[in-house]
DNA sequence: ATGAAAGCGCTAACAT
DNA sequence: ATGTTAGCGCTTTCAT
């Protein structure tokens, strides 16, 4: 629909459209009346600029790509909106893909994002094993930095939580309260904060002497629904256990609703603990004890380790790894903690 | 990094760059021994494509843009995701701009779009009047749909739901509860959602016989602690009414929470309803009446105004409006209805 | 069925 | 400080 180009508005201001674009990128140093002649011109005109064909010249587009496993869970959400904060204080732009949880979406969109030449490629792989060839493939003709989940593929940097860190800040404060016993619920071993959440779990029960109860490792999905499914096998349980971890806030919230629905009180007969701290996670009744993620500094951090592979000669160097510690954001679902005078 | 071209391909192959390019976009019948030759230097060499080049000489980017107020309200992250659906499924993709609110953000996200060639672009306008010069000025250069919220730009169409029917059901429903009195919480009056909801409040309370209490319209954001902060003034009033209608499910959810603050039992003391039907307002407690919006339905919708518009010679014509009913989901923030057996 | 050539709109050498 | 020229990688007439 609008056609004015870079040259109508040179022939319009009686310049040559190197001058022009001079101007209008300040690019270099341009008189000062051929500029307001030249600024004058483009207004009149509407000239409106073309990217594609910047883009195409300058090989830049000032476009970052993002994949992230599914919008719809409110932690990703708010990963985006960092990013989105984070970019656009640097001009920069956010295109945003989401996988539904495929590999082959997620294996197609990073296709796409490298066609269209996007400067730099933030992506939360699906899959530990089936991420695994498309993220390295993209890594090799773009800079690629991995955010939250992450495959092994050598030479990529990756930025997310401290894991281990974060089950030893949950099961400290469980332990304080009282607990001495505990359940796991979290997705299938398919991603890595799934693996490492468990190891981090399993570590620190043994060492915090709480006892993990028969069948008290349950795999579902980071979903709502799958915690609600194993809060109740846990609540009919035999062995029921003191405190419930949850290896996201959308499996606590589900545990909860199955806690109500079973007439367990929380936190008296039961305590339950999420990680995220989603925004939803102080609306539920009672308010979720969990982990809250420094997405802010996260994104920041992605962009620093973008624009770093970006300058690089050509650097595979070694991948870094950054992972930060989660704050402990405590709750209604856990019980106070005795001799812990009130705030 | 990578500098694979179509030349190349070529080169390798033994043919023209015109070959290459009728083999890889199928555009024309070629022979079946070159197109093998072609493929199979394509894949050698690791060909990926660049999708700039191509748009700046087909004019077409297969992209559309997408800008919504706030990625981070749940309904508009519903409402992205479904349009992610549409346009997954016609092989195009979605660039998102997130506007936090801000009619100037906005402006620069549109202004972007344009200057990347988007195929069109979806906005829902953070501001009724503020918004308006740069969707207009938008509309004039490339096909333009507004969704949910709109601003008066003649020649534009917009998707949305059908407000006055919105409020008609829940207004129904609540008197069929018994309700005798109500008020109405929502946002400033500066987007078309919420003057038009307030509309509908005040046409179908007088309708229904259903008395709007003393200082019964709360204006704030569409945000819980906003609603919170409604309900606490609403509950400590010496008018309160029997029911609180809310103008989205986040303001509900703040009703909720101050009532269970000022422990008035819901729905027996108090009933609350909200609008958008979020993930969430069937894990809070009460889980939450309220209306369900029909976003996939809503951005087929967008998508099919969208491609009649790019097809239009030129056409302004007349801005269609396209209005969908909102579908009641009742849940336990509002009474039982007396007489209506259980399921 | 294939190739040659032009050009999308812009910027960056290289002149002057 | 400004203009001239070339060309980014692709598709598409127009020939053959």
């Amino acid at each position: 629909m609008n056609a004015v180009t870079l040259s109508d508005v040179a022939a319009h201001a009686g310049v040559s459209p190197a001058t022009v674009s001079r101007v209008l990128s300040a690019s270099r140093p341009v008189g000062r009346e051929v500029e307001a002649r030249v600024r004058r011109a483009a207004e009149e005109l509407g000239y409106a600029g073309n990217g594609i064909a910047r883009a195409l010249r300058t090989r830049r587009t000032d476009t970052v790509g993002m994949v992230v496993p599914s919008i719809l869970n409110p932690f990703f959400t708010a990963l985006v909106d960092s990013m989105e904060n984070a970019l656009h204080a640097e001009g920069k732009h956010l295109f945003l893909c989401d996988s539904r949880h495929s590999a082959a979406v997620e294996a197609e969109h990073l296709r796409s994002l490298i066609e269209r030449h996007v400067d730099g490629i933030v992506v939360s792989p699906v899959h530990d094993a089936d991420s695994a060839p498309a993220v390295e493939r993209s890594a090799r003709s773009v800079p690629l930095v991995q955010l939250d989940r992450r495959v092994d593929v050598p030479g990529t940097d990756w930025i997310g939580l401290d894991d281990i860190e974060a089950m030893k800040l949950v099961l400290t404060h469980l332990a304080a309260t009282g607990v001495r016993s505990a359940a796991f619920v979290t997705s299938e071993l398919t991603n890595s904060s799934t693996s490492l959440r468990l190891e981090g779990f399993r570590r620190w029960t043994a060492a915090l002497g709480i006892r993990v109860v028969a069948d008290g490792v349950v795999l579902g999905d980071f979903a709502v629904d799958s915690g609600d499914a194993a809060g109740r096998r846990l609540l009919d349980s035999d062995d029921r256990p003191d405190a419930v971890v949850c290896a996201d806030d959308l499996i606590a919230i589900g545990v909860l609703r199955a806690a109500r629905d079973r007439g367990v009180a929380v936190p008296g007969e039961l305590q339950v603990t999420g990680i995220d701290d989603i925004v939803f996670a102080s609306y539920v009744t009672p308010a979720l004890t969990t982990l809250a993620q420094p997405t802010d500094r996260m994104a920041a951090e992605a962009l620093r380790l973008l624009s770093r592979r970006a300058d690089a000669p050509r650097g595979e160097g070694g991948g870094a790894r950054v992972s930060f510690a989660p704050r402990l954001v405590v709750r209604q679902s856990t019980a106070e903690v005795p001799g812990a005078g009130p705030a």
